[in-house]
DNA sequence: TGCTGGAGTGTAAACGTTTACAATCCGTCG
DNA sequence: CGACGGATTGTAAACGTTTACACTCCAGCA
C-alpha cells in the first residue's frame, strides 16, 4: 500500500504532475520519450490513480444504482446479470437497493443523485409513493433514471423504460388456458402496490371478458410475490365453493408455491388443476410437472436498460423517451392440460 | 439540482463553512443558536453534502465489495441479504462482483483496494490463483478482507472468516444416508476450483471411509454448481454399471437438477434413488419430494461477515483472525429413504 | 536573420470537504 | 478590574486529480 500519489511519479520521472496525468488520460498529447519515462516511473512506484480523487474532480462515480423489489427472485437476478454485463462493458459498477428490505422513498432516490453518490438509477420496481419531489426535480433537469420491467404510472410515463407488454402477455397466457378448454380460471397476483402485477391482472381480466367468461368473487387472490404467499393464496382458491380448474400466477416464484400447494392438497397437476406461470425462471423447467409459462428476455432487458441509462448519462438529455417494448413468448411445458371432463 | 455547496449555506447562515461542516458532523461543538441558523439555511437551500468530496477528503467510500461465484444461487442471495442488512446499519453500500462472469484476479482485487474504490472486500468465493501479489501486500498492511462461507487455502488461512464446518456437515449428511441403510452412495460436487465443494467432498469421503464403504470409480461427478451440470452428472451416475442408491449433492441447486434428472429417467425419489442436498435454499421445501438437506444460517453468516469486516476497517488491525464457525443442521424432509431391499 | 506557429510542457487554480490551528468572545475568579 | 480559560467560531491548508492558460522550444518560412 505504497500510498503513492501522482507527485511521486512526477518526481521520479522528472516531469510535472500535469504531464503524468496527460500520459494516463490522453497519451497522444505527450512525446513518446516522456511517455516512456513516465510509464517506467509508474511501474517503479506501483502507482495507481486514486479513484476517489478522480471521481471528485470529474464529478462522477462510475457507479449506478439498481432499485428492485427482491434480489432473491431468479427473474431479477437474470435481469441483473444483463445489467452487470453491460455495466462492465461501459466501466460502471453496480450497487443494489432492495425495496423489500427497506422501503426507499422517492426522496432518498433523489438525494442519492443530488449528492452524487451514483451517476444514474435503474428502477426495476415501481415505487408507489413516487411523486412530486422527484418529479419536480426531474422537470428542472433530465434525471438519469431508466425504468425496467415495469410499466410505470402515467405521471412518470415520460421516463424511458424497457419492458415486455405485460398486459398483452398476460392476456396471451389466459387465452392459452381458455384455448385448452378452461372456463373457471383463477389468478394469483403479487402485491397490490406492484404495477407490474397490476398489468398482468389487467391482461387476465381482459382475456376473460373477451371470452365472455365470468370471474367469480374470490378467484383472484394476492400472493405477495413469495412462495409462502402463493401457497396461502392457493389454499383460498382451492377452498372456493366453485373451485377454478386453472390458476394463472403472476410470476414463476408464486407458481412454484402454487404447484406445491395444489399437490399438497392431494390434487394432480395438470390432471385436476392446471397451473400457469410468468417469467420463465430457470427453475421453471425442473418443477414437477415442468411449468408452462411466459418467457421474458430477462438478460436482454437488463442490457438494454443499462445501455439506455448510459446514453442518458452521457448525452445529458435524450429526445426519445419512448418505452422500448421487447418480445415475450409463450413457453409450453406440462403444467397445463384440458380440464377433467 | 441546485448544485448548492457548503459555501452557499455558509453565506446564507452568515457563518463560515467550517461551522456548517461542524453542524453536520459534530453538532455538539456548536451553539444551539448557530445550529438552528445553519439548519434553516440547509433547508432553504436544499443542500446535501457532496459525497464525492466527502469520500475524497475522508479517504473512504463507504462502499464494500462482495466477490461471489454466482448471484443467481439462492443461497448466496440469502447471504447477501444478511450482508446488506448489516451494511445498511453501518452506513455502507455494497457492490457485487461475480467471478463466474469474469474471473477476477487477485491483482484486480488488490487494485480495487489500493485505488480506494472500496473500503473493504468480502470474499464468498475462493479464488484459486490467489497468491503472492495480494499476499505480499497483505503482509505490509492488514487488508480489510473477510472470507465467508468458504474455508480458505492454507496460505490465506490467516484471513478472518465466517462459515460452517463444511467437512463435518458433509460428513453428517453422508452418515445420515448411511444410517438409513445406504451403502452405494454417489456424490456430485461443484467445480474443481471451489474449495467449499472440495471440503464437502472431503467430508463425504471421510464418512464413507469411516463406515468402511467403498467409493467406486465414477461415483463422484462434477456438477459445476448448476442445474444443467448436475443433470449431466446425474446421468453419468445413473448409467454406472453399479448404480448408487443415494446421491449426495454439494448444494441444493444441483440437487434440484439431480432430482429432476432421476425422475426423468423413470426412477422414483426416494423409492429408487435417494437425493440429499446442501444449503437449504428456499426452494428446497417445495421440490417434489421436498429435499432433505443441510441447513446453513445464511443470513446470519452474511451479517457476521459484514460486521467482522467493519471491525477490521475501523480498527485498522485486528488481533483475532480465528475463523468463526457457525452451526449447521440436518434438515430431514422426504427425498431420502432406505434403499429398496 | 527574424518571425510565426504548433507541439510539448509547466504552473497554478479549482473541485467541496474536513480539520489543525489561531482568534475571538465571554464568564469567572483572584 | 484584569487575567485566565473554556467554549465557539473563523482562517486556511490539505486531500489528489484535471485542465485552462502560459510558457518554452524549435522547425519552417520569408
Amino acid at each position: 500500500m505504497p500510498e503513492v500519489s501522482i507527485k511521486e511519479v512526477a518526481r521520479l520521472a522528472g516531469v510535472s504532475i500535469a504531464t503524468v496525468s496527460r500520459c494516463i488520460n490522453s497519451p497522444e498529447k505527450v512525446t513518446e520519450r516522456t511517455r516512456i519515462k513516465v510509464e517506467e516511473a509508474i511501474v517503479r512506484t506501483g502507482y495507481s490513480p486514486n479513484t476517489l480523487a478522480q471521481s471528485f474532480r470529474r464529478g462522477r462515480t462510475n457507479l449506478i444504482m439498481v432499485v428492485l423489489p427482491s434480489v432473491g427472485d431468479p427473474f431479477f437476478t437474470a435481469v441483473m446479470r444483463g445489467i452487470r454485463t453491460a455495466a462492465r462493458a461501459k466501466g460502471y459498477s453496480v450497487v443494489i437497493e432492495e425495496t423489500q428490505l427497506n422501503t426507499m422513498t422517492a426522496d432518498e432516490i433523489g438525494a442519492m443523485l443530488v449528492s452524487k453518490q451514483t451517476d444514474g438509477i435503474i428502477l426495476l420496481a415501481s415505487m408507489s409513493p413516487f411523486g412530486t419531489e422527484i418529479l419536480s426535480a426531474k422537470s428542472r433537469r433530465r434525471l438519469p433514471i431508466v425504468v425496467g420491467c415495469e410499466t410505470i404510472s402515467s405521471e412518470l410515463a415520460d421516463l424511458p423504460s424497457v419492458h415486455i407488454d405485460n398486459v398483452a402477455a398476460a392476456k396471451e397466457a389466459t387465452n392459452y388456458l381458455i384455448s385448452r378448454g378452461h372456463e373457471r380460471i383463477g389468478m394469483i397476483y403479487g402485491q397490490a402496490t406492484s404495477l407490474l402485477t397490476k398489468d398482468r391482472e389487467l391482461g387476465y381480466r381482459a382475456a376473460m371478458k373477451q371470452a365472455k367468461l365470468p370471474i367469480r368473487k374470490g378467484w383472484v387472490a394476492e400472493g405477495q410475490l413469495t412462495i409462502a404467499g402463493a401457497r396461502q393464496a392457493t389454499r383460498e382458491l382451492l377452498n372456493h365453493s366453485y373451485c377454478p380448474t386453472a390458476i394463472f400466477c403472476a410470476n414463476d416464484e408464486m407458481a412454484i408455491g402454487c404447484l406445491h400447494e395444489v399437490k399438497a392438497a392431494g390434487l394432480a397437476v395438470p390432471g385436476d388443476v392446471s397451473v400457469m406461470g410468468f417469467d420463465d425462471i430457470r427453475y421453471a423447467e425442473v418443477t414437477d410437472p415442468p411449468l408452462t409459462t411466459i418467457g421474458q428476455p430477462a438478460e436482454e432487458i437488463g442490457e438494454r436498460v443499462m445501455y439506455r441509462l448510459c446514453r442518458r448519462i452521457e448525452e445529458g438529455q435524450e429526445s426519445n423517451n419512448e418505452p422500448e417494448i421487447v418480445p415475450h413468448k409463450l413457453v409450453v411445458r406440462q403444467s397445463v392440460a384440458p380440464p377433467r371432463a
